[in-house]
DNA sequence: ATGTCATCTTAGAGATGA
């Protein structure tokens, strides 16, 4: 089963890179964010033209977040309490359940937006309460969090800015100490699999990157093979994202139990 | 390291966010 998490910063604009890399990718299961669109301009018809059921939750200008999935998808929720902007989707995708979220990118360490980042963050670690790392759980996107000094292309570049501080790293390393596990992608081109790189200066292609969109997965998720597809960063009109591509298998008895 | 890209407002360049 191959499952992939991917920002396409708008999929109006993505969707003529996006269709033919569904086609070609073929994953089962793909968590997007940054749709920037609304529920009732979700371009439906073509991805579901190629098997995809849909779950989408849209602001309009900003955010959005949807997951796409040919397995089966149920049990829809894209409300996390106490917040209210379109950044976090949840389904039961055959034997997974699959979330796709958007984290608040905190904007700087002095706006009103860094809180709420943590804040949003702390949030996502309570929808866990309640649930067992022994089940196949899949949380992923667009963390805008560097777990490390490592995931970033230089850490020094980073003084004082949002993405490297304690309390971020804290609060996405909550949904680790809780049970899932960060899955790291084979690097690409570097050493470092960054999954980021800024439009400007010609940062993708110095690979001045970012790993700030992870796949985090329970124990019982046995992984094949984990990569960035940094073909997708490059040639016309791309997101600055690339995605993020997980191939996954589970024992007959956990097929059964989920 | 702020060099690009996407969207909305409202008709064409500026504001906003990343």
């Amino acid at each position: 089963m191959r499952v992939a998490t991917w920002n396409v910063n708008s999929i109006g604009a993505r969707l003529p890179r996006l269709l033919p890399w569904l086609e070609e990718t073929a994953p089962d299961v793909v968590a997007l964010q940054e749709t920037k669109c609304a529920d009732g301009a979700f371009p439906y018809l073509p991805i579901a033209a190629l098997g995809y059921e849909v779950l989408h939750s849209g602001d309009g200008r900003w955010n959005g977040v949807a997951i796409l999935s040919r397995i089966g998808l149920t049990d829809p929720t894209t409300d996390l309490a106490g917040q209210l902007e379109a950044r976090y989707a949840t389904a039961q995708c055959g034997p997974l359940r699959v979330t796709s979220v958007y984290v608040p990118n905190g904007r700087s360490l002095d706006d009103p937006h860094y809180a709420y980042k943590l804040n949003w963050l702390a949030s996502l670690r309570d929808t866990l309460t309640d649930l067992d790392a022994v089940k196949p759980i899949m949380i992923m996107g667009d963390f805008n969090v560097a777990l490390t000094d490592d995931d970033v292309f230089d850490i020094g570049a980073f003084g004082g800015s949002t993405h490297v501080t304690e309390p971020e790293r804290a609060g996405v390393r909550a949904l680790l100490e809780w049970g899932l596990v960060d899955v790291r992608a084979r690097p690409g081109k570097g050493d470092r699999p960054f999954t980021y790189w800024d439009y400007r200066a010609g940062m993708f292609h110095q690979d001045l990157g970012m790993r700030i969109d992870y796949v985090l997965a329970t124990p019982p998720i046995s992984i094949s093979d984990a990569y960035v597809d940094r073909d997708a960063r490059k040639g016309k009109l791309p997101s600055d994202h690339a995605p993020v591509v997980v191939d996954v298998s589970f024992g007959p008895d956990l097929e059964r139990r989920s």
